[in-house]
DNA sequence: TTTAAAAATGGAAATCATTTTCATTAAGGA
DNA sequence: TCCTTAATGAAAATGATTTCCATTTTTAAA
């Protein structure tokens, strides 16, 4: 959690107020519990994370922040079909980090991959590009996502 | 519509009764909606088609039948987050016609489309190949979406 | 520093697709 | 036809997310 003394001094506060947005506690708090995740959390865990030590930053106040991020392209919104959205810290500049998820219908345990993901891209651009000409379709955006068992719930069954 | 008269002769009545399902007039009809559809039926969308016909076909026998149907392999569940499931009839062993989707994310409009398909099995199967081994998962099925814009709501723009 | 407009917030209430409950009905084997 | 059990519909419950609205905070202007 950042030290309450030297807020705005992130490498996002440039980020925020270039589109207009203002650097706030809660949403400072927020990113830095997304950037600091191992998981995909949804807003609610994220809730429960950051209510011990700021109890005043509410629920709503973390969908409406996890919406601008998302706007902002900071986060990115996953759906893995368990009925509640999860999100994920979208690495800056540096450790550009394209991944893709391998969901478990056994146990929602979800593994990230970036395997094959060279040829992936490969295909994709290709696909894209084939896809934008044909149907006169803008493309911005992918997804891809397998889904199974993992190692555990195939042993269970 | 299937004719109230003859009852339980699609081709489709062994496959219920093969997995222990009765094959009642409210599956029938969902069935018989869903396989002459053109695009993406939500549940409320079923139930408005059906219900003039058959008034006494509710609601929840519709989200019902389509868990059935699901678990039988007979209809595609679909999300393309709008906050509502949408279902595709599944061709039969015929017409097993393999694709994937293009959602315009101004307008909703969903594309079909089944080029690159022959690509891109080729390189699901390798990467289903390689993840499974990698990390001892189990794949069943994969989903593949890209978003942007149609062609209308890019001019819009 | 003071001030005022705009943005952000939290708590409660609303939304709304889907699920659950439960008493009743219908399917299909005997 | 009779009986067991699956299937059904209506109403109520669920639960993640959104909307409302009165209050607070931020920021730029004076
Ligand atoms: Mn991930
Ligand atoms: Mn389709
Ligand atoms: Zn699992
Ligand atoms: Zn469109």
């Amino acid at each position: 959690m950042p030290r309450g003394n030297c807020r705005g001094q992130g490498w996002w506060h440039g980020k925020f107020r270039g589109c207009g947005y203002r650097l706030t506690l809660g949403r400072e708090v927020i990113l830095d519990v997304l950037s600091k995740a191992e998981g995909h959390l949804s807003a609610e865990d994220i809730y429960m994370k950051i209510h011990p030590r700021y109890p005043n930053v509410g629920l709503t106040t973390i969908y409406r922040t996890l919406d601008v991020l998302s706007d902002l392209g900071m986060v990115f919104k996953l759906d893995f079909g368990d009925g509640r959205a999860r999100y994920e810290f979208a690495e800056g500049p540096k450790g550009a980090h394209h991944h893709h998820h391998l969901v478990c219908t056994g146990c929602n345990k979800v593994i990230d991959y970036t395997d094959f993901i060279d040829d992936e891209v490969e295909l994709l651009n290709q696909t894209e590009k084939g896809l934008s000409k044909k149907y006169n379709f803008k493309i911005t955006n992918h997804l891809i996502q397998f889904y199974g068992l993992c190692e555990k719930c195939s042993e269970k069954k």
